[in-house]
DNA sequence: CATTATAGTGACCGATAGGTCACATGTCAA
DNA sequence: TTGACATGTGACCTATCGGTCACTATAATG
């Protein structure tokens, strides 16, 4: 969390290879932007390479902690509305998070590049944000909430949608207002479809 | 269609870039893989960046012809059974044919570092499926064969899951049988909580 | 104050990239 | 037969890339 040059580095190069690619990203260009020359650099991390592996062990630890313990899980709703402010708090973030946009930017364009990016895609875009939604289901369910289908097929039929529409976001981020009402739109579809009534 | 050199240059064309990148692609090893030599490459096109400009009129066109007119939506079913059926019969499809996933691929990978890809990249994913069962799903609402709720909404959670499958399945092709499974299992999901009885 | 670790610079190196060019070959029409 | 055109080759050019190295500046430490 520190801001040492060395994190200094990785934000940047998240940066320059979702922008310009891995293969794409030259150290010159690159250590310019960060105020360096690119020898600089090269107190920091021994290689191109070097960075990339370090980054992608940043990611991996990030998910690791993120979706490895269910500590992490939002405390699951109460109601249906409830359901929807946490769905729609949830979204809003991961929308607008520089950070958090970047990274589904690199997953989606490095993946089959490189086989550690696409193990992390099928985490962050399959199993992760499913298996939450999974869990959150299965207790609404058990609580009377909604009605009582398998929940893994509820995490997929709730996810994706959503998925699909931030990656639609993250192309054409000038359309924000109008699909982020989309995606309210579905949320609630979706709760109308599947509340125990 | 037919087999010229200026076509089979395409045609690799479309495995380099995903394979390697754009940036990535080199050309000695491309035309070598052709059985060309380097020069011999722009005999037919004027540079590395005229390559990928032709490879995108194809795709552009391609589309236009395939989601431009109405006369290629598939025939609405006329059941639900039909639906499943037709469904399976179309992921089938797209799941297997070497030039469609690699399409997808390019898309993917390529549409943050390109304009015309991000544009097809939604084109593909976003209105041209959905544009396509909102049509079927309209017809069918109006027989009376689905409950009648938004085709748009129908459209959007219909496709988003199976796009997010197919996805999947693009990345861990040997998990293919499983997923064609999990395919099947949310298209049955999906017609029964849909169907109207 | 001298020493030492840390962070940074710019010149340089070898490899590789996209692109050009003079030349060779083959086919077909006048 | 001859010329024109299409197709292909390998040597070559120039720019750029990742990476190295000798050297400098700074600041903390004994």
């Amino acid at each position: 969390m520190e801001n040492t040059t060395k994190e200094k580095i990785l934000d940047a190069a998240l940066v320059s290879f979702v922008e310009n690619g891995y293969k794409g990203t030259n150290l010159r260009d690159f250590a310019a932007g960060l105020g360096l020359s690119k020898s600089a650099l090269y107190r920091h991390y021994d290689s191109k390479e070097a960075i990339w592996n370090a980054l992608l062990d940043k990611m991996e630890a990030y998910y690791s902690e993120r979706f490895g313990s269910p500590e992490h899980l939002p405390k699951t709703p109460a109601s249906c509305e409830e359901l929807l402010s946490l769905a729609l708090h949830m979204i809003d973030f991961t929308i607008h998070d520089e950070k958090v946009i970047l990274t589904r930017k690199l997953l989606l364009t490095e993946q089959f590049h490189d086989d550690r990016v696409k193990s992390l895609a099928t985490e962050h875009f399959m199993y992760g944000t499913q298996a939450i939604f999974k869990s959150i289901f299965e207790k609404m369910i058990d609580a009377g909430l909604l009605i009582p289908e398998d929940p893994d097929m509820l995490a997929l039929a709730f996810t994706a949608p959503i998925t699909t529409l931030i990656h639609y976001c993250d192309r054409e981020p000038e359309k924000e207002p109008e699909i982020m009402m989309q995606i309210e739109g579905f949320v609630k579809h979706f709760i109308k479809l599947y509340e125990r009534k």
